[in-house]
DNA sequence: GCCGTTTTCGGCCCGACTGTTTTCAGTCG
């Protein structure tokens, strides 16, 4: 059992108690070792080997008991018994917004309501109101609810879809006779949802292909099987489908199936695919059609084929390009892991520099820093920095944008900063007009550098909020202010139609990773996916700048 | 459930919004 999985269970046993009513801090300590867990850098066997499991914070000795229990059978006795106590419909209501666990007992009480389709069939017929406590007001969020709740099993983030395409080809590889393997489609594209996780595999012998696709552990159902095709399911509900070509069809293939559908029936227009064959690389195929290479990422015809055609695509972002991150956080407000922990990880990743950017002080959730905390930090950075050589941890938070625009910390303490990243962590659902104008007197403020995650959107959870987008824009140019691509695969915000917009207008992008643990880190490369999407170069993403440059443009 | 130790019991981040009420419970971040 991984790490993961078994958060997951401590997580839904907290649901499940939660559903049950069950003692609300029992529920919180069950959440809390889940995350813990979920965060933890060693393999949780590792740890049951040297019998440490106990002395991991937040983990006594029954919680040490249950893990214990699961790593060498799987489950746990309470799990079990809880999973039989509580119908699983009622864990699926927990994922529509507004119900909580309460609202859920109560409509399993009095109308006896145990999972979506009955919930839906109820709020149609108006019974929901039925009930003390509800009114029609919640029956249409309800069904509202639903409707997300449909929409989201159709897609998948991209932060879940592209390490599972990765994993599932890692696994066909090591079938006999593979010549060469990628995943393709959207997740090969960087786009921001997936539908399907499509994998072209190129092998003289597709039954090897066949049987060692069907052989995979994660494979859930298979729904199609056609000559050079498998198409199914894998767990989380992601559909699949693994292409089989010869080997000499294997590079043409690759820019087919990659795509975009529009993109490659105007590129193959007219063209025989057959003339493709033999080819030795992707590059060698777009030579043949006549076109400048282009990258996965741009393949969505927004201009790129006619730019091609003369030789005039811009060259983009690369990975390597970046130099520095500029957004995490620390166990000093909500993150996991400590600042000696996130900078040797930023130095692992060969960065020179890393801002450490915890909440402010409203943020009380999530443990937002006091005046005196955040100088407290500032003074811990110091000092580690003494002990560094070339690389550096920048001073900096992540202040909250309070509801009239004004930010949670004084200036004076804003401008002993070396970085201020300036959000919105509350009142989602003002109109666009008071949204607005909050944010912009934040770009107004002089000792802001980045916006956050600008839109707020959490992909298939929440919509972005209420924005004139055109007008902050304007105000971020104006005012020389930073706009982030946050990488954070739930987020991708701002997302590559404004940050496209915003680097034509000469707006500077910063790529942050938001991460609140190590492992976080890793997540930049979905923000770069989503910066080459939007067309974006190396000179328009402030991480690819040296900090001295950074800095300057910060402080001018 | 966990934690600490002047307490092995009694605490355990909380403030704001929403929808339902007419003073508040439930949910969320």
């Amino acid at each position: 059992m991984t790490n993961r999985e078994v958060a997951w269970i401590l997580n839904v046993m907290a649901d499940m108690l939660e559903l049950k009513n069950d003692n609300p801090y029992r529920v919180k300590a069950y959440r809390k070792a889940a995350r813990t867990v979920y965060h933890l850098d060693e393999d949780l066997r590792d740890v049951y080997l040297r019998n440490a499991v106990g002395e991991i914070p937040g983990i006594g000795s029954r919680m040490r008991d249950q893990i214990e229990e699961m790593l060498e059978t799987g489950s746990c006795n309470l799990f079990a018994q809880l999973r039989h106590e509580v119908p699983q419909g009622l864990l699926d209501m927990l994922s529509i917004p507004g119900l909580g666990h309460k609202t859920i007992r109560n409509l399993y009480q009095e109308l006896g309501i145990d999972n979506l389709e009955e919930l839906a069939a109820a709020a149609e017929a108006g019974q929901i109101r039925t009930v003390p406590g509800m009114g029609a007001k919640t029956e249409s969020n309800i069904l509202k609810g639903i409707d997300l709740l449909k929409q989201s099993r159709e897609k998948t983030t991209l932060g879940l879809a592209a390490p599972a395409a990765e994993d599932f080809s890692r696994h066909i590889r090591r079938a006999p006779g593979i010549v060469a393997i990628s995943p393709v489609g959207s997740v090969r594209r960087g786009k921001p949802l997936v539908g399907d996780i499509d994998i072209l595999v190129a092998a003289e012998d597709f039954n090897n292909v066949r049987a060692q696709v069907v052989s995979y552990g994660q494979v859930q159902d298979i729904s199609r099987v056609g000559i050079d095709y498998i198409q199914g399911l894998l767990q989380h509900n992601m559909k699949f489908e693994v292409i089989m070509v010869k080997p000499e069809d294997y590079y043409h293939s690759l820019t087919w199936t990659t795509g975009s559908k529009e993109f490659r029936e105007l590129v193959f227009r007219g063209r025989d695919r057959n003339h493709l064959q033999g080819m030795e690389s992707e590059e060698e195929v777009f030579e043949h059609l006549g076109l400048q290479y282009i990258p996965p990422e741009m393949r969505e015809n927004r201009g790129e084929i006619e730019k091609a055609r003369i030789n005039g695509l811009p060259v983009l972002l690369k990975p390597s390009d970046i130099i520095g991150e500029l957004h995490v956080h620390t166990d000093w407000s909500d993150g996991a892991h400590n600042l000696q922990d996130m900078a040797s990880m930023a130095q692992k990743m060969g960065y020179c520099f890393l801002a450490i950017t915890d909440h402010s002080q409203s943020l009380h959730i999530s443990g937002g820093l006091s005046p005196k905390r955040l100088r407290d930090q500032g003074q811990a950075i110091d000092e580690l920095n003494q002990e560094f050589k070339e690389f550096t941890l920048l001073k900096g938070s992540e202040v909250d944008i309070l509801k009239d625009g004004n930010l949670d910390y004084h200036d004076d303490i804003l401008q002993s900063l070396d970085l201020v990243i300036a959000s919105v962590h509350s009142h989602f659902k003002l109109d666009a007009k008071q949204q607005t104008a909050r944010i912009i007197k934040a770009i107004e403020n002089p000792y802001v550098h980045i916006i956050g995650h600008l839109t707020g959107r959490l992909l298939n959870r929440r919509p972005p909020y209420e924005l004139y987008v055109d007008q902050i824009l304007a105000a971020a140019y104006e005012h020389q202010k930073v706009l982030e691509i946050n990488a954070h695969p739930d987020r991708l915000d701002i997302d590559e139609d404004i940050a496209r917009k915003a680097a034509q207008m000469g707006i500077k992008i910063a790529i942050n990773s938001d991460a609140h643990d190590g492992k976080g880190l890793q997540l930049l490369k979905y923000g770069i996916m989503t910066a080459r999407r939007a067309w974006l170069r190396e000179k328009d993403v402030i991480n690819t700048w040296e900090l001295d440059r950074i800095l300057d443009y910060f402080h001018h």
